[in-house]
RNA sequence: GCCGGAAUGGCGGAAUUGGUAGACGCAGCGGACUCAAAAUCCGCCGCCUUUAAAAGCGUGUGGGUUCGAGUCCCACUUCCGGCACCA
């Protein structure tokens, strides 16, 4: 055995070993039960990231933990190969996206398979494959011909120099991000799928799914928004035709308060009233400019103007004026509000700027005209309300919706702030939507037998529009119904189709017949899933929504919810540094700056490799645009994987934030090589002490005892604590004897998840057998649990004053005594009010 | 702006349901080994008063509940994530 811990000796010889055995290779099985641990799967965006490195660990360690409590684990691996990204690198290298992401795909497999995860590589697939598209393609055919996929018309961002549309990423500080030109908004038809038809399934769904976060489940619910209001049409005239203007509104007991409606840009009041006002015309282009980003919008200045048009309240009678507001969004109800100044902030401001009408109709306390304060939307009996005058809340809304009812204009309803999903990107790396437009038939989706359309992967796209616009040869086609000739969908569907259902794709990646077969109602659900707490809501709903989706396809039957258990991992963020060049930010990565700080660790002086004065930007999450992603090459190269592993494990919990840093990452080696030089000195040797071997043999079972609980709770950094603890009590042995040895043999089993390559050197090294992955999992044995006296805490007052050790068989009243004498110069001559004893923990002399 | 989180020594973090705040590490300080250094090993290590013994203070801020609060409640501050075309 050698000597010397070396890392790259002892992982490469485990590798090798498991490659040998296919050690991760899996099937079904009836006979165990099965468990499914999958991590998201990376965009191939170049190499690793700590972030991966943290999430795939951090699965890892759970599937490793799985297998040897003799579960049937799967934990595949894929790539999400289909993104902007690659666009961007195909512009700046000349090179097509197509090689770009597979030479990615190439390297970064290379670094899992250094980080010796346990991923069954036979299932590997790769989102831009035509194997792996060409089922989105299908499942998208089904959806439109059910209704569920259908196109209407949506709103982008459009770059007026470039002619192309942007996505938000692209759009700096409202410019086109290669132009600098102003971003416009621009309708364009575009496919959707109706999520909204799933609303109420995946909302009442939530409360069932106990392994998911609270968190988690709290933002979905809020993002799917669910309100119960009453619609409000208010009479117009336009033009000389009678109309109705709907608004929604969970306030219609202050309906009879509504002094204005207001319409989005783009409602019909507004467009036709720009025609004749030219002062309007030029407010609703105003409004066109800008983002379509909706926490730009929420801050934007509130602005209006009026339209000239007026409505009908439709209880009073009244005419009230229609504006236009910036602030309404066309995509929320049907792009109009009714204005209640007394009872909503945004109103409120928006009436004292304008001058318009408050009226105060619920009785809440100390109303002024001219200041807005919190409580003027609190609930309350109506008042200035006629016949409604001393109704409260549910009262008035009630009698309200009636007599709308009866008039004809409006009713209860529930509104969804959950909008569909529009798939459609105008770019050239995704999956080509499976639609032919033909002049007679019109949207003809593609037939089975066509399938897949394939991408052309040679091309490059210039930033000018999607180079499958001016390809003929890609979009001149033929009718698949009436033969003629027309032109073939150049859109792509948006990536997160692609990863919406891959997780089903795994455990039939190889069949070309169907979507899905009979193994994947086998493995599905996932029973673990693992990633990054920012796709709490997009990813994870679509998830949801594709899996009904599939499920009412008869793929999946039974089947609702994708993941049983969720753990979101917190986000690995790094600090920003940038120089500014004209204006022009740009991002320095933190390894090249080389910093001063005072005592108290602030920043004085930034400077780049090169000299250059930095700015430093803050803490953020690693992402290529601001180029402060970690490597973790460098570390792996230099300590070896199980030094990562260990270490990103031991600095903190897996679902909390973690600020960068390698700080520390010594203790972890050093954990490793103490291990090692432990094994490799001591092992041969006859134990030098062997008196307190119970002591320690107690230690020992009480920190697996505790480290087993957090396993379950997955706070998985003190689990690496845990194994440094026993580690710590065995060095006192200082060589082997039956405590060491069965000290040893708990350690290396519960460590093996987390470090599993020099675990499995010293399992056989040390004789205790093949394999660590097939050794049962280790469990604290009860009488070496058992202790003859309790250590109690004593407070006086709750304040601590000292210990007391109390033989087990004393009662309450020994204790209580035993603990007086302990702590008697802190009571004497004061009288004992009560004494409160926590059996087992602690004594309160009040 | 809206939704969801987080805040504990110089640093990462620990404290199972309200019960000894600072486990386990990092950094630092002192020592052993060494010609020396590295590596390794041993000890100390929240703040403050103090020669010491001992006392007081202390979990972002301000209130509250309790015999007892890092943990529960109310109000705030700062930071992080998401906001529908980054993935």
């Amino acid at each position: 055995m050698h000597e010397r811990y070396e890392p790259r000796t002892v992982e490469t010889d485990a590798q090798k070993f498991w490659e040998s055995q296919h050690s991760f290779r899996v099937t079904e099985d009836a006979s165990r039960p099965k468990f499914y641990c999958l991590s998201m799967f990376p965009y191939p965006s170049g190499k690793l990231h700590m972030g991966h490195v943290r999430n795939y660990t951090i699965g890892d360690v759970l599937t490793r933990h799985h297998r040897m409590r003799g579960m049937n684990v799967l934990q595949p691996m894929g790539w999400d190969a289909f993104g902007l990204p690659a666009e961007n690198a195909a512009m700046a290298n000349k090179v097509p996206p197509a090689k770009w992401t597979r030479d990615n795909i190439a390297y970064m497999k290379q670094q899992l398979k250094g980080l010796g995860f346990a991923l069954d590589w036979e299932r590997e697939l790769t989102t831009c494959n035509p194997d792996y598209y060409k089922w989105n393609q299908w499942l998208f055919t089904r959806l439109f011909r059910k209704g569920i996929a259908y196109k209407k018309t949506g709103v982008v961002n459009w770059d007026p120099v470039d002619q192309t549309v942007l996505a938000n990423e692209q759009v700096i500080e409202g410019r086109g991000w290669r132009t600098g030109a102003p971003v416009e908004k621009r309708e364009i038809p575009m496919y959707f799928l109706r999520i909204t038809q799933y609303a109420e399934e995946l909302l009442g769904a939530l409360d069932g799914m106990e392994g998911w976060p609270e968190q988690v489940k709290l933002m979905q619910k809020n993002w799917i928004g669910r309100s119960e209001g009453v619609r409000i049409g208010f009479p117009y005239e336009l033009n000389g035709e009678k109309k109705t203007l709907w608004v929604f509104t969970t306030r219609a007991d202050t309906l009879m308060g509504a002094t204005f409606c207001a319409v989005a840009a783009e409602h019909p009041i507004a467009i036709a009233a720009a025609k004749t006002n030219p002062a309007l015309a030029a407010f609703v282009e105003e409004c066109k400019q800008g983002t379509v980003l909706e926490a730009e919008l929420a801050q934007l200045e509130k602005k209006g103007m009026p339209t000239g048009t007026f409505c009908t309240h439709p209880i009073s009678g009244e005419e009230i004026p229609v504006w236009v507001g910036n602030y309404v969004l066309m995509t929320y109800g049907e792009g109009a509000v009714m204005g209640v100044p007394a009872h909503d902030e945004r109103d409120f401001a928006f009436a004292l700027k304008y001058d318009l009408e408050i009226a105060q109709v619920i009785d809440v306390k100390s109303f002024a005209l001219d200041k807005w304060q919190g409580g003027y939307t609190d609930y309350g009996n109506c008042i200035n309300s006629g016949k409604y005058d001393g109704l409260e809340f549910q009262a008035s809304v009630d009698a309200i919706a009636a007599d709308l009812k009866a008039k004809n204009l409006g009713e209860k309803q529930v509104q969804w702030r959950l909008r569909d999903w529009g798939i459609s990107r105008q770019r050239y790396w995704g999956c080509p939507i499976p639609i032919v437009h033909c002049a007679a038939c019109g949207d003809v989706p593609v037939p089975d037998d066509q399938l897949p359309v394939v991408l052309p992967e040679n091309l490059v796209p210039d930033g000018t529009g999607n180079p499958l616009a001016k390809l003929p040869a890609f979009y001149e086609t033929n009718c698949p119904s009436c033969g003629k000739p027309a032109k073939r969908e150049t859109d792509t569907m948006d990536t997160f189709v692609d990863s919406s259902w891959y997780f089903a794709r795994y455990a039939c990646p190889d069949q070309s017949n169907a979507m899905l077969d009979e193994r994947a109602r086998y493995w599905m659900a996932v029973d673990q899933y693992i990633g990054g707490i920012e796709h709490a809501i997009l990813h994870l709903l679509y998830s949801r929504f594709f899996t009904r989706a599939m499920r009412d396809e008869g793929l999946l039957p039974g089947v609702a919810e994708p993941f049983t258990r969720l753990l979101t991992q917190g986000m690995v963020l790094a600090e920003t540094y940038y120089t500014d060049a004209n204006g022009r930010r740009e991002w320095i990565n933190p390894a090249d700056v080389d910093l001063t700080r005072d005592a108290r660790g602030k920043i004085l002086t930034a400077k780049s490799k090169d000299g250059k004065d930095v700015v430093f930007d803050g803490i953020g999450t690693m992402s290529k645009s601001r180029n402060n992603g970690v490597d973790p090459q460098q570390l792996i190269e230099k300590y070896g994987a199980d030094t990562a592993r260990f270490f990103i494990i031991f600095a903190s919990p897996p679902t909390s934030t973690l600020e960068w840093s390698d700080e520390g990452v010594d203790g972890s080696f050093r954990f490793l090589k103490r291990l090692w030089n432990y094994a490799s000195v001591y092992a041969g040797k006859t134990a030098e002490s062997t008196g307190d071997s119970k002591a320690i043999r107690h230690e020992i079972h009480a920190v697996l005892k505790q480290a087993n609980y957090d396993l379950q709770k997955h706070q998985f950094n003190t689990v690496a604590s845990a194994c440094m603890k026993i580690l710590n009590s065995i060095e006192k042995i200082r060589g082997r004897n039956a405590a060491s040895e069965e000290g040893m043999s708990i350690l290396l089993r519960l460590l093996s998840p987390i470090t599993p390559h020099v675990c499995h050197a010293l399992w056989r090294q040390l004789g205790f057998g093949d394999n660590v992955m097939t050794a049962p999992w280790p469990e604290p044995e009860p009488a070496a649990l058992e202790q003859d006296e309790i250590d109690y805490v004593v407070q006086v007052g709750g304040k601590t004053r000292g210990n007391v050790k109390v033989p087990k068989s004393a009662d309450q009243n020994t204790a209580g005594a035993m603990a007086a004498e302990a702590v008697k110069k802190y009571i004497d001559g004061k009288a004992i009010r009560k004494t409160i004893i926590v059996p087992g923990r602690l004594i309160n002399i009040v």
